[in-house]
DNA sequence: GCGTTGCGTTGCCGATACGGCAACGGATAT
DNA sequence: ATATCCGTTGCCGTATCGGCAACGCAACGC
């Protein structure tokens, strides 16, 4: 099946934007991918390519055709999965993007407890925000995302969806981890907070119900690293946000309340895949597994 | 993209059942399709045939890849066709399984319609019955399916259906064709008949009905072909029964009437497609057509 | 029992397609 | 104007593929 590699050739011009940079990435000559694109356009009797000056960008019947090319490669690989399922063997690769939230504790846990079922199951996980999530989906470079408030899009289908109460973090030595059950908000305001960056759902959550109630909060610390901030906490007793599948469940040093105030925005975690898109067999028993052990 | 022979090989190869008769349709040595499979079996870890003594059989997990490497291939075709579409011509060819009676005139009529407004398009018509069209379609050789009476089957999709009634035909020098309107069945019981075989879904409906009504007809002629039955009416005053679009309908020596007696049957005609199928353009646009002027 | 026929398969060799190398022409950035 | 990055092309070695002939095997006809 060595005889499409020069598919993966023009899928990879496409994503970088470059013959050189592309076949610098495929370890082969520029002149070959060069060659391989000439006669798939002389094929096509089209032009796959605008050459520009500082590169190539598909064109209309390029974007088609690639688009093509890249359903073909998540097909063969869900076809194959499906071989090796009748085989009896479950194995393969799930390719999996997520927020940076389920990257901590939450995603590792359930790849485990999956791989105890399942020992020959390889994983990819990126973490990427939402627009990176639908891009890798659309690209065939993922079978699933894990990813905060999925605004409806047409050809992306969601599979699973949770409810996750935002809550307030602390470090175990923390004064308010003494509290039993649930904090209010007014609690919190007593100590420095550190929070997630602008641009991240939680955060953006978070800021609409404090303007909506009129309650300022200012940060110590903002970053767009969800682990900085939790590890932060270690040292300055500071509180964060951060949704519960977000922190860390077992041996940690850190402690999560929920906030009582009445009408404290939950976030929406999604289960997503490409709509109409056939997984294969194992991201599909992951999906499952994930749906039945969200609890 | 004459890399993706290979693949070619091993379609064709499932066909025929043999390896050598494949190699001759192909027009290439035996030992050149034996060794992509071979390769082909290595790379998947797992054999696609059971090497029998008189030939090739496909395994379940051939099963699979064949039916990957037939929808990659239509998949392929559908591209193209975009592609072309969006080149503002409208090229390309339509694979169409259709039965008898659509064959003799209806199709070639729409056919000649529908190349007025594309003159590109070319054509592939089978005539087949109910089994072997849908054969066709389960492995992409032909793109739509115009047939009597569908089953509803889950991987088939019903794009538009016609009810037909079941019409009596003569020559038009026939006693009965200076009648006007309507005519009774019982009027045909004056005449010979002839009918099509009883594996017909026409000859099924008849024959269904008159039993019911518990009314004898004897076939002077039993044809499984559609174009003999009509042409023997050229030189017997005789009847036959056939649907609408069955008969020719334009300067034509023969003419047909309605059945006046209640309950008398009708056939369904349907145009269906590979459920979750993308049909090449020119495809859906002629499935429209028919569609549109089926008045 | 035989030979015949059709099957998949293999070793060997020639043809073909492909990739690597180096150089060219063009456009942009500094 | 120089440097840089780009796609492109001619030339050549090599890996890949197909053709040919032969082999082993199983089924069929006689």
């Amino acid at each position: 099946m060595n005889h499409l590699r020069f598919l993966h050739y023009l899928d990879e011009v496409a994503r970088v934007g470059s013959i050189r940079q592309a076949a610098e990435r495929l370890h082969v000559a520029p002149s070959a991918v060069n060659r391989r694109i000439q006669d798939l356009e002389d094929e096509l009797g089209t032009p796959l390519f605008e050459r520009l000056p500082r590169g190539m960008r598909l064109t209309a019947a390029g974007e088609l055709f690639v688009h093509y090319i890249r359903s073909r490669a998540a097909h063969l690989e869900q076809v194959r999965s499906e071989i090796e399922d009748l085989q009896g063997l479950r194995r393969g690769r799930v390719r999996i993007v997520v927020s940076q939230a389920a990257a901590g504790s939450y995603l590792p846990e359930r790849i485990a407890g999956f791989r105890q079922q399942h020992p020959l199951v390889e994983f990819q996980v990126q973490v990427g925000d939402h627009h990176r999530a639908l891009d890798a989906l659309r690209t065939f470079e993922s079978d699933l995302a894990f990813i905060f408030h999925l605004t409806p899009e047409a050809d992306i289908e969601r599979l699973h969806d949770v409810a996750q109460p935002l809550c307030v973090v602390m470090h175990r030595s923390h004064p308010l981890a003494a509290e039993p059950g649930r904090v209010s908000l007014r609690q919190c305001l007593d100590y420095p907070v550190v929070l997630p960056g602008r641009d991240t759902a939680g955060r953006q959550l978070l800021d609409t119900y404090l303007a909506r109630r009129s309650i300022k909060l200012r940060a110590l610390i903002e970053s767009n690293s969800f682990e900085f901030l939790l590890g932060y906490l270690r040292y300055e007793q500071a509180l964060s946000f951060q949704i519960q599948i977000g922190v860390p469940s077992v041996g940690g040093e850190l402690v999560s309340r929920e906030i009582a105030d009445r009408g404290f925005p939950s976030a929406n975690l999604v289960l997503a895949c490409l709509q109409n898109r056939q997984l294969p067999v194992v991201a599909y028993a992951f999906a499952e597994y994930l749906r039945n052990s969200a609890a």
